[in-house]
DNA sequence: TAGCATTGCATTCCAAGCTATGCAAGTGTT
DNA sequence: AACACTTGCATAGCTTGGAATGCAATGCTA
């Protein structure tokens, strides 16, 4: 059985995303962020004050993962938490100044970073690129969430 | 200035290799392995004997961690580390028999993650796929290299 | 309303990746 | 031969990601 990573979809973004990731920590670094703190900005970026709960619904991401990625975040001063007026469990999450006014400079490296790197590719062929990707984590999303409800229903 | 996840590349790309090491990992931790050998793995079931250095060149993964991931094969059983004959510095890395007889169900498992994960594709969307991830990836490791380049000229 | 199940979050422990640094062994130069 | 430089690898410390677990607050149900 032959195994040749330039055909594996799965070897190849892995490679991709290293090389997407060392590229964006390069240019958001001097902003003070970091990679990790990115989905979760985009996010509060448009409306803060959610529990970590919504968050996680809007992230494909673990729980204790994003627990750590916001402790982080506070501790760098990007969020404050507060505990919710209705339910004592949870935590409403609030953007402070200092996240706010990253939103533009952030941003635009995050888009300075996709078109260099789709750069020796036509607009076609982004267009395409984006596409399949979407379509890929469509289905991988269904397959993953069919599993869990196999699960249930067996266990 | 707008930003939308599902057309930004960097976003999509992190998301689908979570997706993928997700899949990869539920198939063959019943093997004893990790994501994170694979790579080296494959390397070496083509041909073991190799110093880190050699196994870093066909890697495009940094010193420390091929370091690190060599230390947990090391440690499970997988890889023994003998000191090179000729220069002490270097020591070369040859897989264990159970490492070996792991190739032909580690490999299947990959694939079969490929598979599954291109399955919503026709053959000629997953071949689209492949070359323009290959395509992304040369000018992403071109551009990495020219800054390095740029930055040993100037500094 | 008492007891149980669920939910929201934190904590622990691990893998995997990176940067920065250290150090011993080899190489090259004068 | 002495010195500086380079190379090969290890270590420390960090981020990002996950699984497993714990726990308090809430919701449900008999």
């Amino acid at each position: 059985m032959e195994f040749i990573t330039d055909q594996s979809a799965g070897y190849l973004v892995n490679h991709l995303a290293r090389l997407f990731a060392r590229q964006l920590q390069d240019r958001i670094k001097p902003l003070g962020l970091t990679t990790g703190t990115f989905p979760a900005l985009l996010v509060l970026w448009e409306g803060d004050g959610l529990t970590q709960r919504e968050l996680i619904d809007r992230l494909d991401i673990e729980q204790p993962t994003l627990a750590n990625t916001l402790a982080r975040m506070e501790r760098d001063g990007l969020v404050i938490r507060k505990k919710d007026a209705v339910d004592a469990r949870a935590q409403r999450i609030w953007l402070t100044d200092q996240a706010r006014a990253l939103r533009a400079p952030a941003i635009a490296a995050a888009m300075q970073v996709n078109s260099e790197a789709l750069a020796g590719l036509t607009e076609a062929e982004r267009d395409q690129f984006l596409a399949l990707m979407r379509r890929i984590i469509a289905g991988m999303q269904k397959d993953a969430l069919d599993e869990v409800e196999d699960r249930q229903e067996t266990g």
